[in-house]
DNA sequence: CCGATTTTGTTCTCACGTTCACAAGCTCCT
DNA sequence: AGGAGCTTGTGAACGTGAGAACAAAATCGG
């Protein structure tokens, strides 16, 4: 008999069935580690094992998991299976979701030709594009659409997510057709920042941006002392004495 | 161990030029906002338009750049050439870097095709794969070349940037030898989760996991009140007594 | 030259995320 | 049956990040 609401005064205040963010990134990995598992033939895992096929450490999948309900034995682990069930089911992955993938030019083929999709709950239902020498075009088993057609087909498929691979320039144009035919995720390749009403979720990859993050902690690995730590940009205004660690300046 | 006199007590500790892993995300999406400024012919901005460009807001952009130094006017804003260069230099890509691309399927094909690494500091120096059929084939202006160089070509051009877009399979043999042969930061885009030793950067891109976020969203979305809450799973308690992996405990 | 205005740089506070540590609970052995 | 040995689930401590608010500094008009 659980009482309709009530909660302990000294509960996080976690709305109810909300998960955290960061959890919700981790989950797709924790289920990815469950498939493998399950394909070696293993029935039962403990967090620790599930934690080193995840690369995360155990502290934080148990808790992840916590989130999720109950769903280990203590002093034995975790089902496989049954585990896998639970998380495929807490993401949305057991229902089938279609996707539009609009731009086609390198990564939309690239993208298109990728396997990975129908394997896990997600469906390719169009290919599209404005440029009329791509509309027609074959690529695997579809063929791409003129983008004029997005609506019609939203509406006719239940698109709920959209991938836009555009250059630049588009996207945000794309975007807001996206949008206005209903779409309320969109999964943006284009490096831009795309402004989207509330309600309207959207995830960015950016090949550039992670390859300037890695090349800064490159830079501080081999140029650990060799930094030209001054600009030959000098007279700006006679900045402010950075030293503060020494204080010695005036001295 | 305590240095006599070095810091002031309420500082917050912060590394010597050590900039918050969250700030160092960020800087790569504000210079892309000040080379737009600067391609508008706008030669100052304040942080309010800074960060409007960049989809954040201004609190904490001020707060991000104040990391880097004090390179704003108070009452004007930040000159935005001046600036676009202090964040280049700090991110590193004033100078050239070296990449490797491996695996060259689809995606790799893509990557090789993409202009936009050129433009900003990267330079692909090879195609790596180890199908032979693939070897020899022309992407652009390069030419595939045999995986078995890898150690070579690392060692003549001073690589220090992998890419890995092969399938998972190979992924973390690719990742060990590329390790071995010298580079220190490695951009994956196989759904794997790689294992490197310490002072090896390595980030992860996945258009799999992306699309299961917002999958998790968008049935929140639609379902706010239709989710199945309890599976009622079909007895789970007497579970299949658990061959266990370990072979029985203790046994 | 001085005050009004603008905008930065910084401090303070709160929320979120991670990690530790341990009680609760399950299985197995004696 | 009862205790020993594991492993989960979670409360609490800790660290990082976000946002509000404000003092400091620069420009501009009179």
């Amino acid at each position: 008999m659980t009482p309709a609401r009530s909660r302990r005064p000294g509960a996080p205040t976690r709305t109810e069935r909300g998960i955290p963010e960061a959890t919700v990134a981790r989950l797709p990995v924790y289920l990815r580690a469950l498939t493998a598992l399950s394909d070696s033939g293993i029935a039962t895992a403990s967090s620790e094992d599930l934690a080193t096929a995840a690369g995360v450490n155990s502290a934080k999948l148990r808790k992840d998991l916590s989130y999720l309900g109950s769903y280990g034995t203590r002093g034995v682990g975790y089902d496989v299976e049954y585990l896998r069930y639970q998380i495929a089911r807490e993401i949305g992955v057991t229902q089938d979701w279609a996707v539009v993938i609009v731009g086609i030019g390198n990564l939309g083929h690239a993208l298109a030709n990728y396997s990975g999709f129908g394997t896990r709950g997600f469906r390719i239902v169009a290919l599209l594009d404005a440029a009329p020498e791509l509309v027609g075009e074959r690529i695997g088993d579809m063929v791409v659409r003129d983008f004029a057609e997005l609506e019609e087909i939203v509406a006719a498929d239940r698109v709920s997510i959209g991938v836009i691979t555009t250059p630049a320039g588009p996207a945000q144009e794309v975007c807001d057709r996206l949008v206005a035919a209903g779409v309320t995720s969109i999964l943006n390749f284009a490096p831009v920042v795309l402004s989207v009403p509330d309600g309207v979720d959207i995830r960015k990859v950016d090949l550039s941006i992670e390859l300037q993050i890695l090349a800064y902690h490159e830079q501080r690995k081999s140029g650990e002392a060799a930094l030209p730590e001054v600009p030959e940009l000098p007279a700006i205004n006679g900045l402010p004495d950075l030293p503060s660690v020494g204080g010695g300046v005036g001295a």
